[in-house]
DNA sequence: TCTTAAGCGGAAGGACTCTCTCCGGATGGA
DNA sequence: TCCATCCGGAGAGAGTCCTTCCGCTTAAGA
């Protein structure tokens, strides 16, 4: 099924179960700390020792590999479907918030987007593809006149890393908040306004916001 | 002279004058790699031993207190003259363009305004300053119908995550990058637009998209 | 100049982290 | 039954960082 397995025999019955488990629990395990989790958190949480791990997967890249390359299609796909939204604001809008969310939701495939793995053929090609998909969205929405013309495709990246980052402050506080900000951003990002649009989100209160500092660094 | 040595008597001459060196020493690095610098480098980069450093200052927050104390005091009183601006909306403006500017140009005062030495009792109470500050900005600009009435007090904070980490992203690139992007926010701010204010910064082009990408993760 | 408390550098201890290897024992499947 | 295959998890190895300690050096007062 996967590449690593290709055409080589199969796996004895066990060891694809535990092939499936490891994936799994690394899935899931990048996901909530990203790229930066060590394998021995995801061998406990898969329910199997180390060793199982490096049997099927040579080091930790070749187990990132094996997760993403989909992953990274399912993203590609995602923004392509965003920006042909009818409307051009609203495709672009669309594919900054998927992309936001994605990214989220899991934070290893921010860490793959963003470079952690830079030298690998599969990711950089995904990477690169991602880019005139931008590029068409943002000239169709400049053209249309309702994304300010000093935009630059550029300026994309910068705005994940804004949001995303906004986002793992918040998150413990409320999961949700960071659409607040993205609607300000999206905002500033328009070509012009009559008013403010509905931010969609409510504020943190003090509380959530001293809790959300407290949790943003390790203590000293 | 400083907190630690009031009432005491005088330190040796040299003992004082390396006292002063790790102090310029821990500004320096702190400022550039944030309290996550380690005491070795701050020694290194002071040319002492770590044990000197560690005479003059009990433990490593010791030393953190030592220099961001008086700092703070800056900070309180760089937002309190940028509020104070006759125009609300370009107070509310210096005050978060100051705040970020002086959490890039040292990161460690960034970790202490958000609360790295979280249980210090200074820092508490100086942090505690700085929001009914930026309430009186923010209100003052509500009022006057230059802010966006559903922006909140509490909006403040993410704002300035948000730019701090655009910044480090963009910072070998173009180390005055993050300006666009506070403009762009500052436009998302507003009540109402009738065009795109200009940006006063050049976008990044691709080849320093792909440096900041580069440098922004620890490769794997 | 002599004396000595004070100060010095940096090696090393201790407590972590993470990646990856190894091996004695268990087991699926022919 | 039998053995190639697979298993768990201890631990090696290479980091990190904070902190302590000790033998040597030196400033400064008598």
């Amino acid at each position: 099924m996967t590449t690593t397995q290709q055409s080589e025999k199969p796996l004895r019955a066990d060891a694809e179960r535990n092939r499936q488990r490891v994936l799994a629990a690394a899935r899931e395990v990048f996901a909530r700390r990203g790229l930066e989790a060590g394998l021995d958190e995801i061998a406990r949480h898969a329910g199997v020792g180390t060793g199982t791990v490096y049997r099927r997967f040579p080091d930790k890249t070749a187990l990132v590999t094996a997760l993403f390359e989909e992953r990274l299609d399912q993203v590609v796909a995602t923004v392509k479907e965003a920006i042909a939204h009818p409307d051009p604001w609203e495709g672009l809008c669309a594919a900054l918030e998927s992309l936001i969310a994605m990214q989220i939701e899991d934070r290893g495939l921010k860490d793959v987007i963003f470079g952690a793995v830079g030298d690998h053929e599969t990711f950089r090609e995904r990477r690169a593809e991602l880019l005139p998909l931008v590029q068409q969205g943002v000239c169709r929405a400049i053209e249309a006149g309702v994304l300010r013309p000093d935009f630059a495709l550029t300026d994309f990246a910068p705005l994940q890393v804004m949001l995303t980052q906004v986002a793992s402050f918040t998150e413990a506080a409320d999961p949700q908040a960071w659409r607040r900000y993205l609607r300000i951003v999206l905002d500033g990002l328009c070509t012009r306004r009559d008013g403010p649009t509905p931010l969609g989100h409510p504020a943190l209160d003090l509380a959530q916001l001293e809790d959300a500092c407290g949790r943003h660094l390790p203590h000293c």
